[in-house]
RNA sequence: GCGAAGUUAGUCUAGUUGGCAUGACGUCAGCUUCCCAAGCUGAAGAUCACGUGUUCAAAUCACGUACUUCGCACCA
């Protein structure tokens, strides 16, 4: 009987497992939202990655960059985070709390304002309507902004730049030159993964909510005028996907998505099939999961259209990676301030193109596939990680069944023949039983044994971690099975 | 940032009229064992989150700081 465990669990499990732990944590002065993935953690992180290009980079042709964290003013000036990143907000003068200034004026006088006004006028409604702290009643401090984005300063003179708030900037920045370089054709996808840093007001949930985290961002160039016309959509049309609209989760494939309208356009829906192919090989219970199509009010100010991936877990539904049909806003704006041309050529078109994004948290999709996969399986007594072989932090065990009589010099000498080419894990100390517990906790699918059979036949048993079953092969052919069994 | 609760070895935990810390699991070594967390022996591991104060004496009392968890606003 396996018993799935909730986020307390899995946040210990990770913890003790080194998975992944607190950033500078023997110091007072840490900061709460930066945290460390350890050895396991790493594996298993580059391997969800070597899946996302696999499934989504190679499968599709997409480019991969990779861009500086840290991006000029201009950018964010461009790309309007500089205004539009930032909340304003307002400070009690007594207790020191920290209020939305635009909510508390709408709530307030019923007057509709925005998160854009000027900060005088923010502070004049406040002053007129005669509004004080909701809390102790007190006098406001004068209104400011809250910009979430890290601000440095780079050399001597302290020029502003920013650490990037999102990876995509790179991409629009560059996707002129890379156009040429690479003699693109609409669609033309770019890809790029690395690490964002937002200054959230309080990070929570450990790697649910980070100041500084992995984003795999893929922006995907392409003509408006076509968007009904992509030729490789047919792979995809009868992928069975979940679209939550209207309260209700709704099943069904691509084709009908956009035949009823639920999905705008082939080419959204395609990239949604994509997608839900990819997070289906991570081994996340596709049964609960769904694109939710965002409302007018929910999606960023620049985007058409929007669906959020999300993933339930014992803490609630998780947006893992938010879908936005850009428009043409991002590359507009570059174009504008940076009076570089961004204009192409699309057989007839000569047009800026639009851009759709699918901007994928990593560390949050790591969290919900060890969430997905962590079991605590009674019968067997063991806590059983059944992560898809090919994202195991450790791919094989290499185990003597005794340490006396020859095992353990043959095991280590099958173990210096495999470690260069699958990640392994050797272990001499303590019972059989003991150490298989041990790699069916860390998720490692396969288990090599040595015995006294191995030393009469050059036979070796395989363990196979969920159902604890065991086969036996010769030596010669430990490769060929580790490798034919990856996928 | 505000409010509430919490912080004792890698993990969980005992300690509640103030007297330098209990147990378990895990880890390591050895013995045993021809396949699934057994057993035996031994070892390492805690200036009780950090700082200041009260006291002859602080894990224990007071104050402050940090972090964690839960609620509010923001969000991949």
């Amino acid at each position: 009987m396996l018993i799935i465990m909730d986020y307390n669990e899995v946040m210990n499990f990770a913890l003790k497992k080194g998975f992944y732990f607190p950033s500078c944590d023997i110091y007072p002065d840490k900061s709460a939202g930066f945290w460390e993935y350890g050895p396991l953690g790493v594996n298993f992180k580059n391997n969800f990655i070597e899946l996302w290009r696999r499934e989504l980079i190679r499968r599709d042709e997409i480019l991969e960059i990779d861009g500086s964290q840290i991006m000029s003013k201009s950018v964010f000036e461009a790309s309007g985070h500089i205004t539009n990143f930032a909340d304003p907000i307002i400070k009690c003068k007594k207790c020191n709390s920290t209020f939305r200034v635009d909510e508390l004026i709408a709530a307030k006088t019923k007057i509709n304002m925005t998160e854009n006004e000027s900060l005088q006028k923010y502070d004049e409604l406040i002053k007129e309507n005669d509004i004080h702290c909701p809390k102790c009643e007190n006098e406001f401090l004068k209104p400011s902004r809250f910009n979430m984005m890290f601000c440095i300063g780079i050399g001597p003179e302290n020029e502003t730049a920013y650490l990037r708030p999102e990876t995509c900037q790179s991409i629009f920045v560059d996707f002129p030159r890379l156009f040429k370089i690479m003699r693109g054709k609409l669609p033309f996808g770019v890809a790029q993964i690395g690490k964002s840093f937002r200054n959230e007001i309080a990070p929570r949930q450990s790697i649910l909510r980070l100041r500084e985290f992995y984003q795999a961002e893929i922006e995907i160039f392409c003509n408006p005028n076509k968007l009904n016309s992509l030729t490789k959509s047919s792979q995809i049309s009868n992928t069975i996907i979940r679209i939550h609209v209207d309260n209700t989760t709704k099943i069904m494939s691509c084709k009908e998505a956009v035949n009823s309208k639920t999905i705008p356009n082939m080419f959204i829906a395609y990239y949604i099939g994509l997608l839900t192919e990819f997070y289906a090989k991570t081994g996340i219970d596709m049964a609960k999961t769904r694109f939710r199509k965002l409302s007018e009010n929910e999606k960023a100010f620049y985007s058409e259209s929007s669906f959020d991936f999300e993933v339930k877990t014992t803490v609630g539904w998780l947006e893992l990676v938010a879908c936005n049909y850009r428009t043409n806003y991002d590359l507009i704006r570059h174009a504008n301030i940076s009076k570089e041309n961004y204009s192409i050529v699309d057989y007839e078109d000569k047009i800026i193109p639009h851009v759709f994004e699918i901007s994928m948290g990593v560390d949050r999709s790591l969290y919900s596939i060890l969430e997905h996969s962590l079991k605590n399986d009674i019968g067997n007594k063991r806590i059983l990680l059944s992560l898809k072989p090919y994202l195991s932090p450790i791919y094989v065990g290499v185990l003597s069944l005794l340490k006396k009589d020859g095992l353990e010099e043959k095991t280590n000498q099958i173990y210096s023949q495999i470690k260069k080419n699958f990640v392994a894990s050797l272990d001499h100390s303590g019972t059989i039983g003991r150490r298989y517990r041990r790699l069916d906790e860390i998720g490692t699918p396969f288990i090599i044994t040595i015995d006294y059979q191995t030393l009469k036949d050059q036979t070796v048993t395989i363990r196979m971690r969920d159902d604890m079953h065991q086969i036996r092969i010769k030596i010669s052919e430990v490769e060929s099975f580790l490798t034919t069994n990856a996928f």
